[in-house]
DNA sequence: ATTTTCGATGTGTGATCACAAATCAAACAT
DNA sequence: ATGTTTGATTTGTGATCACACATCGAAAAT
């Protein structure tokens, strides 16, 4: 043996994962910030210019996405960040429904984190305040971590997955009524009031409460959203079905992706 | 313009779908009817190979085939098959009782095909049939065809797609399960029996019954496979497995159900 | 006999090139 | 002014190559 194991503990592991696991998770992150509108097209050669790496990678981590249908081909040759439809978003609410709502019910009947309730206070409050502030970034963001708080305590690793990428998709059709400050500030409100009929009831492990607070959660930025896409599609765009032949997405191109 | 459309109407419309969307579904129908073992490692070249076709599409397919837990990487430079977790498996298992549940209340409540129940009866009579004669190929795309009808008559295709990435984890492990004659056939007959209690609650409109028949059809089916495992891990005996993937497949082949 | 070493082989990853098809804009013809 | 065509550009797709690392087998050293 050359040399031994040197005992440096000054530096630690290197970050070892690969250049598509990273663009993955950055094109991930960027779909549920509301970094991109949905129907709005992009490209593998555009997204690895801004990202700095060549083609290769971005192409195997959009492969993922579409397999996650958080982005889809809308046509021979082309490729765009799923669009809104308003069956298709419907259908998406109600399975949203019934899986958060098992979630839930099932982290307030075993849950056993003794932190969970002031970590879960601790995000609503967090939410309130950045929503306050007129902050919708950090709101979104900590709307996101509650529920994930919430259904991390399920004890299903696999449901959280799934919901994830249920998210995925559901996640740029909620950041797009970001345009609309006085609905999404409301929205918040109404929230945050959920959250805590939520704590409360997984507080005092009532399964069926639980499920009722976040299943109702869901119900009520879902009529937020429609609302805003009904008033949104008087002129701007309206969301198209995935056939092909359409031109779509407005030139109100919001910003893709800034930085490297 | 050169020359008009011509009127040979004796060929139709040509399959342009891509040589990654033709490999992918290949894989995903080797997937569900158990050519792969749960934990086997597959490689891209060896794929590639055997499908007559350079590595790229079948690299193509792959991420998308992770992306849907359907296939994980086991290392650093190796894929494989999802192998067999107990309480990860339990975990699906739940899920789908859940939105496999709900889409057969909804199914039941909410169905229009007047021909519904006729292709239902005869589905289930085709697997009975395929069972007895010890066709089990044919028994599990019956099954298969069967759950999926119903949960088309749901009115929900984003729900029909959630599920069907579920039972693409699910599937080699039920399928590897194919190596016990007896259990297999057992399971089959349960299952035509639960079949028939869901038809005929479907009839009636009766959607608290059916979601009742199918949760537990799903739950049947999990505790054979769990007893199968079972035995299985304690004597690795050596089925033989219709692994077409590449080379690989070491003799470890009776540990490919536990994990690693 | 057991352990170590080291080379051959195979792996996923990433880059680069080729290509047909789709898109867009300017120039055309009507 | 308007609808059509055409040509340059850009797109995803697929093939090929290079590379670093993992794996495994045989030879060597203990």
């Amino acid at each position: 043996m050359i040399v031994d194991a040197q005992k440096k503990s000054g530096l630690g592991p290197v970050d070892l994962t690969t250049v598509q696991e990273r663009v993955y998770q950055t094109l991930r992150l960027g779909l549920l910030k509301g970094e991109f509108l949905p129907g709005e097209t992009i490209s593998i050669r555009g997204l690895a210019d801004v990202l700095g790496t060549s083609p290769m990678p971005v192409r195997d981590a959009v492969a993922r996405l579409i397999a996650e249908r958080a982005v889809e081909q809308s046509g021979p040759r082309s490729l765009r960040v799923a669009p809104y439809v308003a069956a298709e978003h419907e259908a998406y609410i109600r399975i949203r429904m019934q899986l958060e709502g098992y979630a839930s019910e099932r982290a307030a009947l075993t849950w056993k984190d003794p932190d969970l309730l002031e970590r879960l206070r601790e995000i609503n409050r967090s939410i309130s305040e950045a929503s306050d502030a007129g902050d919708f970034d950090s709101a979104l963001a900590g709307n996101q971590a509650f529920h994930f708080e919430v259904y991390a305590a399920a004890g299903l690793p696999p449901l959280l997955e799934i919901v994830s990428t249920l998210w995925l998709r559901t996640g740029p059709i909620l950041a797009s009524a970001r345009q609309d400050d006085a609905l999404f500030e409301r929205l918040f409100q109404i929230g945050v009031q959920i959250h805590d009929d939520a704590i409360e009831a997984i507080a005092r492990r009532d399964g069926a409460a639980a499920r009722r607070a976040i299943t109702l959660d869901i119900r009520a930025s879902h009529f937020s959203i429609r609302r805003f896409v009904k008033r949104a599609s008087g002129e701007p765009n309206a969301g198209q079905g995935s056939s092909r032949g359409a031109k779509s997405v407005p030139a109100s191109r919001g910003r893709a992706l800034e930085q490297a």
